[in-house]
DNA sequence: TCAATAGTGTCTCTTAGACATTATGGT
DNA sequence: ACCATAATGTCTAAGAGACACTATTGA
């Protein structure tokens, strides 16, 4: 067997080219929903959105990117990521996950600099709030087609591309909805929260399916009060619907099963 | 809002602290079967097992590793570790599959040393082929238990640990298992290399249910010969078993259908 | 009373799950 | 004849999929 290149690489050896940085970039995902203004009650309209900031230092300068900042050598690349993150929204604790590296030569023009790339999703209040306390016109949110067809800064339209890919596989395979629910939520929020992200999704008897517990396992059970009442909600419609609260059963999907 | 890093540390500021390195490290895996001796046709014994490199330089030296090796800032991380790959099983195309970065500050005494990890699957023939070809000591096969049980190198028994529940994901969710199988194999060859990867997976009815095309939408087909005729395979047992292929079908899971 | 959402009835066909049973053919 | 593997029969209960239908209530 031939030597590893790692023992060819030994401590001594520093006369290899190492690299010059390890960023990580954040795909802050959320969704936004906005009233229509007809005189019932309906569902608001709900887009994906993604947080982008505009360059203000060479390179990429006026570009938009993904937000993103290099890490400390005392710090692990998923505690550089949670420090972005939380620099964006003020807030710790948000669904951050890790998801793909870009090393292509030459994609970042300051040098060898390899990125690590996380998507984050985030419930739309918090982000509002960051937004409305801050008055730097250079952090702004696009929805994904937007960004998607924007010229983004080093191969972050790339890094957009597969963080979408990503989130709509996950959408349908974990639970991630309830990052972009509240805490309880109606069958038709839910609904449309999968249908903003993959709208390819449409399930004539979803109410049905989702609720039949024996064979979802209870992914979702009804939320009711102190005294046992069910829960219910009319904010969308005259109507009041059940509300629901996920549980914490992990689906175990198969393709042989 | 506050400034991005990015912006902060500019081109000029090389005063920060850059990484030492950035190798790619492979966990491969293969599954082995041995034949039971009996006097009939048997089934044989099947096994995961994972390729280690015995280290002869310091760190770590005399402990085993996974293999791999440092990227060159001239190809890209993937590029690393399919250069990597074909070193230690002499082919190319292999399906290999990043997994995760490992960042620990201090997990390699080198220095500030980011790994990324990477999964592959080889089918058995290619790393026996290169076993017997090579009278080095220092490249072994273990099962996953055993390597997991060791003292590896490195953070190596958390990399190998996360691309055990990769891969035991995968095979329920993806058609990885072709990778361990020649491309016409029988429904007991399939559940085996299922079962030997995932020793929970039991299905009573698999058979049917695998062959039933109309809810797989035909992930697997009949093998046949140019006539048309199905074809059979009798090296397990007497009863002649129908051979199957998969076909390019990939198959979309969901929580909500 | 209408609009917009929430939810149920009903039907057919398919599948899941559990077990029992039959098929094959070399040693 | 036996054994290990391959494959089918049969039954029940549950689910998928399609569509029609009823329920609620503020404007």
């Amino acid at each position: 067997m031939s030597e590893h290149i790692e023992n060819e690489t030994s401590y001594s050896s520093s006369h290899y080219r190492t690299p010059d940085g390890a960023p990580a970039d954040i795909v802050i995902f959320t969704i936004t929903s906005t009233e229509r203004n007809t005189g019932k009650k309906t569902l608001p309209l709900r887009e994906l959105q993604v947080l982008l900031i505009e360059r203000k230092r060479w390179p990429f300068v006026g570009q938009w990117a993904l937000p993103g900042g290099f890490a400390k050598e005392t710090e692990t690349i998923q505690a550089c990521a949670e420090r972005e993150l939380e620099e964006e929204t003020g807030v710790s604790g948000l669904h951050i996950e890790y998801f793909n590296v870009y090393s292509k030569p030459g994609r970042d023009p300051r040098g060898w600099i390899i990125s690590h790339a996380f998507f984050a999703l985030v419930h739309e209040s918090l982000l509002a709030e960051r937004r409305a306390a801050d008055d730097a016109a250079d952090v702004k949110l696009f929805t994904a087609q937007e960004a998607l067809a924007m010229n983004l800064a080093f191969d972050h339209n790339e890094v957009l591309r597969d963080a979408l890919e990503r989130i709509r596989h996950s959408m349908l395979t974990t639970t991630i909805a309830k990052q972009f629910l509240p805490e309880e939520f109606t069958i038709s929020e839910l609904y449309q929260v999968i249908q903003t992200v993959v709208p390819e999704f449409e399930e004539q008897n979803f109410i049905r399916k989702i609720t039949s517990t024996q064979s979802r396992k209870g992914l979702i059970e009804e939320a009711t009060d102190q005294t046992g009442q069910p829960k219910m909600s009319n904010r969308y419609s005259q109507r009041a619907a059940q509300l629901y609260r996920f549980t914490d059963y992990v689906p175990q999907l198969s393709i042989y099963s």
